[in-house]
RNA sequence: CGGGGUGUAGCGUAGCCCGGUCAUCGCGCCUGCUUUGGGAGCAGGAGGUCGCAGGUUCGAAUCCUGCCACCCCGACCA
């Protein structure tokens, strides 16, 4: 922290650890791509969490938890999703450590406590979900079941990108069931189109709406219903999935139900999820050179006070002041923080709160005393303005709101200008590679396709929209018929 | 796991080619005084297994071998 930066790094994992929220990797491979979240970056988290949690619960969705270790036989139970992960899983095989008889200062893996059956740290938690909703599925008066679980989870991936994709990571996911296909699709939608709200209205984030192609599916998935981001630099970032599961899960586990008329059914499943990846698109979508900048409706703390005085009889007054202004600004519901530490200069703050994203900025000294004003100094333009003392309220509340949309409009003119409609393979290869950004393209909806265009550019296709349906064409690729236009994008 | 790079104080680094008062500099930290409207100044001070383990040598941050971690590019992926 403190540190000056001079000019946007190309690089983001670097950027992230000039930021507030910084990863101190251990010196050994057990923690390998781990993070440490800071508390200004866990303030943030824990502000989408609440958020989140709350669009949850609205919509009629409990909290729950489920154990942290999935036996090896239940994750093979559902052969799909096994395969998906199996190549990214932590193990656990044994129990109990000894001192080392050769050297009793260190510590080896007891050989006598071998587990008879392995566990999995879980990697998603469908198995072990599953295999407790057997038990408390027997009638269709038991559904549905709506539960979410805030929980991390490990993948033992063989490149970690700090934020983007650690090894261990904090999300929710939820696990529902139903008693029809058309309850579970719902749902699958329900989620898909909250999460476009939440990127939307608080992380001031635009996203593109879809369905994965079936390359890019969740291994036990029917369908995958996301959302995909664009950052800054051009690449697209999946920000979070909804799948419809069918019933893959509940014949893989035997879930059946009694219906109303009498019959026996497996259950239609739903799971979702967002991750803490989402704090990355957060820093990635909206920072500038002077650092992070936050989205009001996102940021812990909303207003930051800073003090400018000569000695501590200066500092008692403008502190009586102040007090008046805090209490305002709570009874407003704005989130802010004093900032009266005596050892570092006013310039030093600003630069500070600059460097953590707050968006707006009051200074207060003997000057506006005397005049009975404040300068208020917002984080997404730069601008000051000097506001009186008795219109602070109103400004604030105003600006916050300008704040959060100008961010997002910020951000939606940029996606916009970055989505390139292209018919020819040619035309594709020279905006990935010059402008990069989505290129929207005909698609023949083939798998071969898919994969020769991502061997030859490294574009995915990251998204095929709900918006831009319905229009013929020919593929870009192979020159087949195509009915709609899909996103390619390199992502991350 | 393949290809490239890096590892020196809390952070960022110089030194490595050519072994020998080379452990350098900046930020940060501690003490004191002066400062405070855009990252304070001066003076003094603390802080290091030079990634780890071997080897070569009279002598290794520097050369050799092995290992580990991190970063970038692939494969894989939220």
């Amino acid at each position: 922290m403190g540190k000056k930066l001079t000019k946007r790094s190309e690089d983001y994992s670097k950027w992230y650890n000039e930021l507030v929220v910084m990863a101190d990797l251990a010196e050994n491979s057990a923690v390998r791509g781990c993070m440490v979240i800071k508390p200004y970056g866990f303030a943030i988290w824990e502000k989408m969490q609440s958020e989140l949690d709350k669009m949850f619960k609205d919509t009629g969705h409990q909290n729950a938890y489920f154990p942290l270790f999935v036996p090896k036989s239940l994750f093979e139970a559902e052969e799909k999703n096994a395969e998906g992960f199996a190549k990214e899983c932590a193990v656990v095989t044994h129990y109990r450590l000894k001192a080392d008889p050769d050297n009793s200062s260190k510590l080896i893996v007891d050989p006598d406590a071998k587990l008879e059956e392995e566990l999995i740290v879980r990697p998603t938690s469908e198995a072990i979900i599953w295999k407790t909703y057997k038990n408390w599925i027997q009638s269709y008066r038991d559904l549905p079941i709506l539960i979410n679980q805030w929980a991390n989870v490990v993948r033992w991936e063989m490149r970690t990108r700090l934020f983007l994709r650690t090894a261990e990571f904090l999300w929710q996911e939820g696990h529902t069931a139903h008693a029809t296909k058309e309850e579970a699709l719902k749902e699958t939608k329900l989620i898909n189109d909250l999460y476009v709200d939440f990127a939307e209205n608080f992380m001031a984030m635009p996203v593109v709406q879809g369905l994965k192609s079936e390359n890019e599916r969740f291994a036990g998935a029917e369908e995958t219903y996301c959302i995909e981001a664009l950052m800054q630099d051009g690449k697209a970032l999946q920000a979070g999935t909804s799948h419809f599961l069918g019933q893959n899960f509940s014949k893989a586990f035997d879930v059946k139900f009694a219906t109303q008329s009498g019959g026996l059914e497996h259950v239609w499943a739903s799971s979702w999820g967002v991750s803490s990846r989402l704090m990355g698109a957060l820093i990635m979508i909206h920072s500038d050179d002077k650092g992070l900048i936050l989205p009001p409706n996102l940021s812990p703390i909303q207003v930051v006070i800073i003090p400018i005085y000569k000695g501590a009889e200066q500092l008692e007054t403008i502190s009586i002041v102040v007090d008046k202004i805090k209490k305002e600004l709570a009874d407003f519901g704005v989130s802010f923080k004093y900032d009266d530490r005596d050892n570092l200069k006013p310039g030093y703050k600003f630069n500070e709160y600059e460097l953590k994203g707050v968006p707006i900025r009051i200074a207060i000294g003997p000057r506006d005393l005397e005049n009975n004003v404040v300068e208020l100094a917002r984080r997404d333009t730069l601008e000051k303005t000097i506001v009186p003392m008795k219109d602070i309220n109103k400004y604030i509340k105003s600006t916050l709101k300008e704040i959060q949309k100008n961010l997002f409009d910020k951000a939606y003119n940029f996606r916009e200008e970055h989505i390139t409609e292209v018919d020819t393979f040619d035309k594709f290869k020279s905006v990935l590679s010059t402008k990069g950004g989505f290129v929207s393209a005909h698609w023949d909806g083939t798998l071969d396709t898919e994969q020769a265009i991502k061997k030859e550019t490294k574009a995915t296709i990251r998204c095929i929209p709900f918006s831009d349906k319905n229009r013929q064409g020919v593929c870009v690729y192979s020159g087949k018929p195509s009915s709609q236009r899909v996103l390619f994008a390199k992502a991350y």
